[in-house]
Formats: structure tokens, sequence, C-alpha cells
RNA sequence: GCGCCGGUGGCGGAAUUGGCAGACGCGCAGGGUUUAGGACCCUGUGUCCAUUAGGAUGUGUGGGUUCAAGUCCCACCCGGCGCACCA
């Protein structure tokens, strides 16, 4: 890998390389996680305080302590729980997504759509287990609202937006007999019209509500086929419990049980019947919800499946033939907010429950607490250990770091649904136990023995990269601030792939703005700038049986495609083994050069979009290197052969067009046009019948040489310099030489293209359309016809309508 | 279903604020140089009609705005990616 960096002339610098599962780099992203684990969120002031803060406030009744019991009556152990369920780095207990393959639980972000690893596509099974979590969830609206400030794609941006999947709404208390039940809605304006309630299988609270036995007259289809309430409810669950994330998204008929009870609207005291249904999901909102048909579909939907009412709470267009209507409309069926619009309903109804201690004003997000915790050997050890209160305790940073025991038998297991998570540090028997001086003398402790995710490292390694030899800080603060600072404020500019958008690029913001909080970096923003590289792909072929051969030896023949003979069919993919279409850069290195392949990769397109690659093109890019080499220096004798002479003014005025729009291009990574307009260049000189004035040559060397370095450097020594081109100024154009003295004008009659004039380039428009009518082909068309109109834009274009 | 991105020659792709569609390259065709070869040089190359001159047509489809639309507006089709019963 760096032997291939190196032979393409990427120009790492070597030394500011790090590498994240070194001891010196780890060391300092256990210093980060202590860090998270020493803070807590302070709502007030939105950002994050150092936990001390908290205790102390807590202690002098500074800060209100909002338990049943007082804090000072509180024994120490019970404080210290207390304490870690502020911390921004803490352990729960919670249903978390296990993969008995990798043999790890995983992160949210790390399972697919499908409820599959993201990693291997292996199965993914919710469980509840204690595991640590980060309080990402904290930063969940700066995480939203400053994106607006980064130079990042809609694409990235609209993909981190859905998964922080920020609704605004209230949350409303609804009375089930003795019992109460929340409910989250973004619509409270549609209360008048909720005819029902859905509650999750796994809800909490069925088990108080579901009634003994069937109220009169429940319908024969709302008893999931049950002689008691209880059964039908039970059978329900079971059934929903086998149902995978998979079977929920294919399956959308909307199934359902009765539980027997009825809620109390609040807004108008009405019984509405309380179902359970797998359509609504435990894990979003409060696990329950009032439905109203009238304005969702999905409840329009379930209450078209079991006959209940349908009530319209918002006045559809006239127009409207739908179902359920979600759009905007005075509300109507609604009491007191009868022909208000949604939003001032909305807001309306929010009082009103506010007033009468109904419900509140809410938010909810779909983002989770970031699942910290794997169990597997390459990770960095957590910096804790726990006493024999069973809490986790911090080490001191002086002690950092942690190292990873040596570990012969390091592999996960490989583990089936039901068996628990065995992290392989368990394994390192001398290692799990530690005797440690902690203030109050050596005593023994019991060390955590899950790993970090590869997400920790990566978090932070672009600070890193800064100071990557600094033993006494992660890094200085100077050094900070003078690269990440300025106007932007973060990285310049990140080049890296989409596949990281709710992954990396969400962990490093929160990381960083925990660490901005607590004073250790100077800005908001991690990444100020975001490039997304589009892949380079390459054409497949499967032969009739479906089976991928070498792409290296099929032929095209008339458009069809033969490998032995035998039709094959293409298609275009990541390189790679399974598709058996890979080029190696050293193939092509070896064939081509390193500048031909870098002139070749930069050239095949725009740097954002995924493009196919063609061997066959490569001879492009090495026909300019080549024509651009003859152009300076004799092909037999290996002499330069530029000219000292003065270039002819029509070829500097290319020369300095040609300079403004590369300079252009490259500032917008456009390095495609770049190559474009350099090769224009080119050929202009090739066209001289004199040899290149040295002028032209040395700016033509310079617009190259960033492209490609080594061909540049080799023609900058031959042209005489001593010092490397890299150390010289890249030119810059010379306005002057930028307009020419004449232009082409078209001349368009009713806007079609019909002849086309050359004037100097400050003719007026009077002028303008004089030189226009005297062209022959423009005045025999205009004969015999009458001018109704005339557009004429100086420098531009002539259109006459007639 | 929702969101984002895209659709331009045989191919990869160009085209500021609406202002000459197809820059540049590959491929292809014709010619040149060479003992030969092409990773060399020159010319041509959107499509259709025409011997030429020239003409018509053309940016996924259908409408619209405009003197003028690849570009703006409306409706739709296709492809890629992401999310998905998110209340």
């Amino acid at each position: 890998m760096r032997g291939q960096l190196r032979r393409l002339g990427l120009g790492h610098d070597q030394r500011r390389s790090v590498s994240t599962t070194d001891i010196d780099f780890y060391k300092w992203t256990q210093w980060i996680f202590l860090q998270l684990f020493n803070s807590w969120y302070d709502t007030d002031t939105d950002k994050a305080r150092p936990i001390s803060e908290l205790e102390n406030g807590f202690a002098s009744g500074e800060r209100k302590f909002l338990h049943e019991r007082e804090w000072n009556s509180l024994n120490r152990s019970e404080k210290r729980e207390i304490i870690n369920s502020y911390r921004l780095a803490y352990l729960a207990e919670a249903p978390v997504n296990w993969c008995p393959a990798l043999g790890t639980v995983l992160a949210n972000e790390e399972v697919t759509a499908e409820g599959r690893s993201e990693r291997g596509n292996h199965p993914v099974y919710r469980r509840p287990l204690k595991q640590w979590m980060m309080r990402i969830t904290s930063y969940a609206d700066r995480l939203l609202e400053d994106l607006e400030i980064l130079d990042w794609s809609d694409a990235i941006k609209t993909m981190q937006i859905n998964w922080i999947g920020k609704s605004e709404g209230a949350e409303i208390q609804f009375h089930i007999g003795e019992s109460q039940i929340e409910v989250f809605t973004t619509r409270p304006d549609t209360l008048f019209g909720a005819t029902y309630m859905v509650l999750a299988p796994e809800h909490p609270l069925l088990r108080e509500i579901v009634a003994d036995d069937w109220p009169a007259d429940t319908p024969e289809h709302w008893k999931n086929g049950s002689r008691k309430p209880r059964e039908a409810i039970k059978a329900y669950q079971e059934s929903a419990a086998q149902k995978t994330d998979l079977d929920r998204q294919e399956n959308k008929d909307k199934t359902g049980v009765f539980t027997g009870a009825y809620a109390e609207v609040p807004v108008n005291k009405k019984q509405i019947p309380v179902f359970v249904s797998d359509y609504v999901l435990m894990a979003y909102g409060t696990g329950a919800i009032m439905a109203v048909p009238g304005q969702d579909e999905r409840d329009w939907e379930f209450a078209e499946t079991f006959n209940l009412e349908i009530l319209r709470t918002v006045q559809p267009p006239d127009t409207w033939e739908g179902d359920a209507f979600t759009g905007d409309g005075p509300a109507i069926n609604s009491d007191f907010l009868n022909g208000l619009k949604v939003q001032e309903a909305k807001a309306r109804m929010i009082e009103w429950l506010e007033d009468t201690r109904n419900g509140t004003r809410n938010t909810t997000y779909k983002l989770r607490d970031w699942l910290f915790s794997r169990q597997r050997y390459w990770g960095e050890p957590f910096p804790i250990v726990y006493d024999e209160d069973q809490l986790p305790i911090a080490i001191p940073e002086d002690l950092l770091p942690v190292e990873l025991p040596d570990l012969m038998d390091w592999a996960p297991r490989s583990l089936d649904e039901n068996s628990d998570p065995e992290p392989p540090l368990g394994r390192a028997s001398e290692w799990v136990t530690v005797d440690l001086d902690l203030g109050d003398g050596i005593r023994q402790y019991r060390r955590e023995l899950n790993t970090m995710p590869q997400w920790a490292g990566s978090c932070w390694y672009y600070l890193r990269y800064l100071d990557p030899s600094n033993n006494d800080e992660f890094i200085s603060t100077e050094i900070e601030a003078y690269w990440m600072g300025g106007e932007t404020g973060g990285v310049d500019l990140y080049v890296g792939g989409v596949e990281h958008a709710v992954l990396h690029l969400l962990y490093s913001r929160f990381w960083h703005k925990v660490l901005f909080d607590l004073g250790h970096v100077s800005t908001r923003e991690p990444f100020h700038r975001l490039y997304n590289q589009g892949y380079i792909q390459a054409a497949a072929y499967q032969d009739p049986r479906g089976i991928y051969v070498d792409a290296v030896e099929v032929i095209e023949e008339n458009g069809d495609f033969f490998h032995n003979g035998e039709l094959v069919t293409r298609s275009f993919g990541k390189m790679g083994k399974s598709l058996r279409n890979s080029v190696t850069p050293d193939e092509m290195y070896d064939k081509f050069g390193a500048d031909t392949l870098r002139l070749y990769e930069m050239f095949m397109g725009p740097l954002d979009q995924d493009r196919p690659w063609e061997t066959q093109s490569v001879v492009g890019s090495q026909r300019l290197l080549q024509r651009v080499w003859r152009n300076l220096i004799d092909e037999e004798t290996g002499d330069l052969i530029v000219s000292e002479e003065e270039p002819p003014s029509r070829l500097k005025r290319i020369l300095h067009q040609t300079i403004q729009s590369v300079r252009d291009d490259m500032e917008n990574l456009r390095f495609n046009t770049a190559i474009a307009r350099i090769t224009e260049l080119n050929n202009e000189i090739t066209k001289l019948d004199s040899h290149t004035p040295r002028d032209i040559a040395e700016v033509l060397v310079h617009l190259l040489s960033p492209l490609v370095p080594h061909i540049a450097e080799e023609l900058w020594e031959k042209l005489g310099h001593k010092n490397s081109i890299v150390y010289s100024q890249f030119p810059t154009a010379e306005p002057s030489f930028l307009v020419d003295e004449l232009v082409e004008i078209p001349i368009q009659i009713n806007g079609k293209l019909k002849s086309r004039i050359v004037v100097a380039n400050d003719c007026s428009s009077t002028e303008l359309k004089e030189i226009a009518l005297l062209d022959p082909k423009i005045s025999s068309i205009l004969s015999g016809n009458q001018i109704k109109k005339e557009i004429i834009i100086e420098g531009k274009l002539v259109n006459f309508v007639i």
C-alpha cells in the first residue's frame, strides 16, 4: 500500500503518518474517552461540562437535584450511580444489535435497513444487554443545525438529517382505566379525529390495561380467534416477536388485536378502543399512538381493516379523491380549532394541552445513543476498571495507555442467536484483574473487557495528523489553532466516499463538538468542506450460467461480447475479485507509467461521479504527455528545443486564458476540464512552425505539474532550473491578455443560427447591427422581410426576429 | 412510498447569469511517414436529406414561458444511491 502510494507520487507526508492501532495513538483515543466519561451535557447552557461541576452542584444545592431523595442522604455508591447516569459515556442495559456471526454487538448505524450487518451482511438480532453508550442524542440539535455552516453535498446532508430524524410535536396523556399512557404525535391538531389507539406489541403497560373479558359486542375479527383478550394479546405478541424486520417490511398488511380496553381522548372525553399492532414500533416515540385515520394513511388502512370510525378533522380540497388527507387545510369537527390552518391549530392545541396538563410540547429523534462497546480483540481497551460495587471507575490519565494484552487466540467466536457475547479479552486471564492504587491504597480491580469500535480512532485522527509525535497532549493548542482555525474552521478539504455518511462523519462531528465544548479544539465542526469522490467502476461479464468470467479475456465484436467464443453479458461494478474485473494500479504503472495513470484517472470524468474504467482509453493521456515532451525536447538527442523568442500575441492570449481556466478548474476540483484546457494549449503549440517559446513552455510544465509531477520535474530541470518545480510560483493570468481583440459573434434569425461575423471586441451594438446586416447570408434572408424585433448584445450575439 | 443525485454522439464526457450544443479524449474512416509496426503525423466524424452549395433536425418523454431553453416552470418516464409502517 505505501509502496503504491509512493510509486504514484501521491506525496503523502511520511512524518505525519499515523496508525490508529499504535499504542502512542490509542493512548490518546483512551484519553478522549475519559473526557467523554468525565463530562455531562448541561441542557441549560447547551454544552458538555466536566462531571465534577455537576457533582459539586448537587452537593452544594446550587443545582437542583430532581430525584425522590435528597442528594446528601444518598450513600457513596448511590451517588456514583446517579452521576454515572449523566455521563456522555455511560453503561446501559438496552436493546442492542447482537450479531452472533461477528461475535459482537453493533451500533444502529452499522446495521442495514434489511436488519443485517454492514460488514459481512450477517443477520443481526435485537436483545437487551448491558453495554457502553455515547450520549450522541444530546447533540442531535447541534449536529442538525451546524450542517448549515458546512460545505457538504446535499446528498450527505440529507442522509444525516434523515438519520437524526427530528420531529416536533406533542406528548399527550391518555387515561385507560386507572392507567395512563403517553402518546407522541407530530399532529396534535388532529386530536379530535383520534378514533382508536394502538400500542406496540412490546409495550410494557399492556400488562396493566388488557381487559379480562371481551366487552359485549366485540366484533369477532378484533379477537384474533381467542376467547379471552389476554390469550389473544399473548398470541399476537408471540407472532410479532417471530417476525424479523425484513418480514415487517415486506408484509405491510395491517394486523392487530383489540385489548378489550378503552382510552379517553382528553379533549372530548370520547372513549376509543385500544389495539395492539406491530405497525407501531416500540423503538420510536413512546411506543404508542393515537390513531387518526382521517389524516394518516397507515391509520386509515388499519381503520378499514377493522371497521373503525374515520373522522376527518382537516378539510381536504374539493378535488381530493384520496383516503387520508395529510396536507394543509382548515380544521373541521374540532371545536375550538375549527377554521384554523394546521400550523395554527397545532400551536393552539399544544397550548390547550399544557394549560390543562394533558400533555406537553415535545420533540423526538430517530437518532439513538451510540452503542460504543464491541466484543473484539482488535480495538482500544476501555480505560475503565470496576470495584466491588461493580461500578465503573476511570483509570487516571497518568496511567494511560491501557495496553491490549498479548493473546494467542484473539479471533471472535462464531456464536448463535441465543448465546451471550464473549469479549476475547476475557481469555487474557492475567490481564482481567489488576492491582492499582487509585487514591485509597493498592486494591484489586476488575478490568473492562470490551473494546472500542473501529470508529473511535477515526473519530479524531485528523487532529493527531497535525501533531503526530506529541507525547504531552493529544494535540498542541497552537498547532490545532493554526491548522483547524482560519476563516472556515475545520479541515479545509476532506475527500472521502459516501459510505461514511452516517457513520464516521456523524461520530467525528459528535466527538469534535464534545472536544469543542471542553475547550480542547477551537472549531465547532471538524470538516469544513467535504467532497465525495465517485468510484472507478469496471465492466464485468457473466456467462450464460451467470458466472463471472475474467474481464481481460473478453473480446468485443459488433457490440456483443465473447469469452472463449461464448456470448457473455456486460454490467458495471466496483472493481474486485468477485466480479473478476480488477485492474491494478501496478499493471497500469508498468504499462503506461505513473504520470499517465494519474492523468487518465483525473481526465475520465468529474471527480464526484462513478466512472467506468476503460484501459483502451488510457493511451489518450499517454499521447498528451508524449506530445508535450516532443514540443520541448528533441526526441533523438534529448536536448531542449525551446526558443527564446517572444511568443506570438495570439498564443500569448491563449496561454493566459488557459492559466485562468486551469486555476479555476483546479480550485473546484474539476481536473477533467483543466486537462482539456491544457490539451488545447498543447495542440496550439504543436501547430507552431517554429520551436516552442520558453515563456509558453514553462507555463505549460507548471500547469501540468500537480497532475503529472514526475515528467514535470524532469522537464523543469531540462528547462534549466535547479530547484524543484514545487517551490516555484504557480502561474497567474495577466488580465490584459484575457480578452481577444477580435471576437466572433453569432447572428441568428428567429433564434436560429444563420451566420457569424468577426468584429473588434469593443464593437458597439449599432456597429454590430450594421455589420450584421451587411453579411451576405443575412441580407439575402432579410430581403423582403420586415424586422419585427432585434436583440443585440454586445460581445455576445445578434438576433433578428422577422 | 419519501428524499437526494443523474439521463447530452458508437463510448467517457464539455457547455458562467438562459445566448454558437457536442469542448477535450477514446473509437472509427480516409490519407501521409516508415523495411515494417503504431503508443507517429494530417484530415474528417451527432443524425437525416443533398453530387456540391446548402437545408432540416437534434440534449429521456409531453406540454409551457421566452426573441432565444441542455439550462427556467408544470406533468411524466427511466437509472443509481439512501431511508422506509418514524406516528
